[in-house]
DNA sequence: GTGAAAGCGCTAACAG
DNA sequence: CTGTTAGCGCTTTCAC
């Protein structure tokens, strides 16, 4: 743990120039078999690893991809089943994670990954953004000005992003259809279970998801003739169990008929809100439909289980990566590249079907 | 995308020297307001982000750690479920990534994370270990002699790994209960349940892991005086659903009584092997009794809920970085430190406890 | 095949 | 408070 030992340290043991240590690493076929043998058991010996900064320095690419995620840790659903039971939550930003991490090491890259936190000059993406070949954003993690600043130095993906934000037009972007899906599960409610009294609970309207699904909503029920407004019957934010609980209480006690089916713009919200339920008495689904958003885990572990529109994380983070290797591979000057993976409704107890 | 800025962009726009702009960055009230703001709008207008590596070498340190973790995935628990069920089989490693990360952005480290994969100079470890200030093994990741080496340079906490290898008695370790779990849920199981025909699956002799579950499960029947071997009663390897189904067939199928338990070295066969008696139609747990280890998403999913030893993964990835910070902080010196975190005996249906 | 030398972009004394 | 000046450890021509 004292002294790190360099090529200089390697070198001199083995007899060579630093050159030569340099290619038995980065080309070892352009040295002759024997030197190459003496300078690597020189450096087993004496503990020698190439600096990756120095590397990246001099040779200006680093081998690695980055993703910047949002602080998304769900506070209640951890403190409600305890530490032990939370892996049952798992979300979203794991399984794109999980995803890139997977094709990441099929190209050779290791995967660089920051939880949003702080602001300043020292901002997180900064950090990511000097320390990457390329990187992945997940959506809202980071100030527009910045990444718009940033995307001019670096191939930068964006995912589950604004198509809309003018400023960023020029990135890549990867997103799900939200608004499909919606649309196809508030259809389901309508037409195979012929509810027409439904309320959407809705996020922050700089959550570009939850206002997309929004659209998906209200054009199913326009199309089907059942009212709706221009906006979502509430705002949540964030998004999480508690607030979801909360969001099914104000549903219930407002004035006028409760709803036949109360669709939340995720998975979270829904579980709190199934929780409420329960805990007042109100059966699901006989008495109000619940639906949720993502496909967690979670949604099939809870009772009556959820129903909901699962969204591909894994393929996500897969094809962000893609996306990256392809902008480091040449195509860096290519018009900016959108791409929409399906989803799919996942018809459960908590809407009516399957088992309870 | 063309020519990246650099301080030098930087200072010669702002009027500043480069040891300016490096200020502003490292420590920003060292500047003076009007200058800061200058460099910074200069900055934001060029694009400018500090290169990681270039910070890095000159520094020497690079605010990121790291873990290096086997490439766990399991073919059959994808294919089987199809890639959108896959989430559920959630695993291990996801789990310590995510706690990892969370106790790393505490500290203000982003955290690299690569799994193993190829061999040569270049392998998987040196990469990681070049990039980073410090980082975290799960065991039978890496060579030892390569460890050996690199954990003479940088501190190094190996994750569930042996205490036992002499050759790595310096390295800080953090490991689970093993052998305790697996005691007293053999204890259960004779005692609770009077079942006393047990059969342990046990994996590869070189994961320590599944060496500690099978001690500890015959420390539990040499206590309540059932036979038993000296070895398991199956070495699987790897440690799969599918071959779990394949040793479920075997024990099935060998001479004479068979088990009343069957207990697994890990959550995935034991999932496996359900497979198996369900196809089979050999009732669990009327029939035979069946018990994992890990605690894995999915034992809750299946039917019967799975009887299993939850790991406190998420804690192991955290103490994991607060033994890596621990000794970045000064503490290189010390001795070297091993931790033993307690795991949790659940009952579920399977074993006979619980809702079926 | 191998060596010499010039940076890569930034930090860290040390002056001023 | 700001500028000057060395490197940090490695890759990379260009010679030999």
């Amino acid at each position: 743990m004292s002294t790190v030992p360099t090529v200089y340290d390697v070198a001199g043991q083995a007899g060579v120039s630093i050159a030569t240590v340099s290619r038995v690493y980065r080309n070892p076929d352009s040295v002759r078999a024997e030197t190459r043998e003496r300078v690597l058991a020189v450096a087993r010996e004496l503990g020698y690893v190439p600096s990756g900064n120095a590397r990246g320095l001099a040779s200006r690419s680093t081998g690695v991809l980055g993703l910047c995620f949002p602080d998304y840790s769900d506070p209640d659903a951890e403190s409600e089943a305890g530490d032990a039971e939370d892996d049952a939550a798992m979300l979203y930003s794991d399984q794109i994670i999980r995803g890139m991490e997977r094709a990441a090491r099929r190209h050779g890259y290791a995967l660089l990954i920051a939880a949003s936190l702080q602001g300043g000059p020292e901002s997180l993406v900064a950090k990511v953004a000097g320390r990457v070949d390329g990187f992945a954003v997940l959506a809202r993690t980071v100030p527009t000005e910045e990444l718009e600043a940033i995307s001019r130095r670096q191939p930068v993906v964006m995912l589950a992003g604004p198509r809309e934000d003018e400023q960023l037009d020029h990135l890549d972007h990867i997103e799900v259809a939200n608004q499909d899906g919606q649309r196809e599960l508030t259809r389901h409610l309508i037409e195979d279970h012929g509810l027409r009294r439904l309320a959407f609970v809705g996020g922050d309207r700089t959550s570009p998801d939850a206002e997309a699904r929004f659209r998906g909503y209200r054009e199913a029920c326009l199309a089907a003739g059942v009212t709706v407004g221009d906006e979502p019957d509430l705002r949540i934010d964030p998004m999480t169990q508690a607030e979801g609980a909360r969001a099914a209480d104000a549903l219930l006690d407002r004035g006028g008929e409760t709803p036949a089916a109360m669709l939340f713009a995720n998975d979270q919200m829904a579980v709190g809100a199934l929780h409420t339920l329960e805990r007042r008495g109100v059966r699901v689904p006989e008495e109000v439909a619940v639906t949720g958003f993502d496909g967690i885990a979670l949604g099939r572990l809870v009772r009556p289980a959820l129903t909901t529109v699962r969204q591909p994380m894994l393929r996500l983070g897969e094809e962000a990566v893609e996306q990256l290797v392809r902008r480091l591979g040449g195509g860096r000057a290519d018009a900016p590249r959108s791409l929409v993976l399906p989803v799919t409704v996942v018809l459960r107890a908590s809407c009516g079907c399957g088992r309870p």
